[in-house]
DNA sequence: ATATATGCAAATAGTTTGCAAGGAG
DNA sequence: CTCCTTGCAAACTATTTGCATATAT
């Protein structure tokens, strides 16, 4: 059974409270602020826990890996210039994915949307 | 300037001859049947190279790096099971991932779409 | 009580870098 | 002849794992 811990609690917070996508590092950095003495182990086996359950998102993009506290389908946009990630939802209907798929005998599941361009403050 | 080596030549022959999406250790492996000699350095710093150049496209999915022999826009589809990697092309008009980011005001210069679910073998 | 979770340190995987020797132009 | 490229080994970064101890249930 998944127990209620300080810490673990510590790192959902640290994530559900960011309005940007941080880091497993970034993340370390605001739970030590609260727990000086957690461990990074102890950060990313919960953050792998508390994605595997459904309570954050973890999102790879380029050759970072994110956190999101959104768990609901949307897509991301990165500036190329200062790497910052703006979340989005791409209007993208199964059936156009179905139909591109379709002769390839793949069977759609889910699908994420990566949009590169410039930021506001970069362009 | 750019130099013409029977590494850098052995690199690209063996990533366009591909049909698959091979991995810089599988590129690895590939060249040194043609070329054993060769540092596995050679064959992540040719990757780089190509690269940039425009002559291979790198491309991260998940949490591994591939290379592709074609280098237009398209997409991918990644098997959820097995790993297999198939090329696609989702139509997704520009212009409709620009009026989507119309408000953050990010500029659109590209894009990439990730579909997952399972291969015609593995479903 | 008992099994899961933690903190530490060491291990690992993938990739990059420094440098002396080699080879393309 | 110049300077880009190679091969080797060491360095590095991000993440994972082993293990004894602590703690939630």
């Amino acid at each position: 059974m998944i127990r209620q811990t300080k810490q673990r609690q510590a790192i959902l917070e640290a994530v559900e409270g960011s309005h940007d996508h941080p880091t497993a590092a970034q993340v370390y950095d605001r739970v030590r602020r609260v727990l000086p003495g957690v461990g990074f182990a102890t950060v990313y086996r919960n953050l792998g826990t508390l994605a595997e359950g459904g309570m954050i998102r973890e999102i790879r993009v380029g050759e970072v890996t994110q956190y999101d506290r959104r768990t609901d389908r949307h897509d991301h946009a990165v500036c190329r210039r200062c790497g910052k990630l703006v979340d989005v939802m791409v209007p993208l209907p199964i059936e156009v994915l179905q139909a591109a798929l379709e002769q390839s005998g793949f069977q759609v599941a889910g699908h994420h949307t990566e949009v590169f361009g410039l930021c506001s403050e970069c362009r």
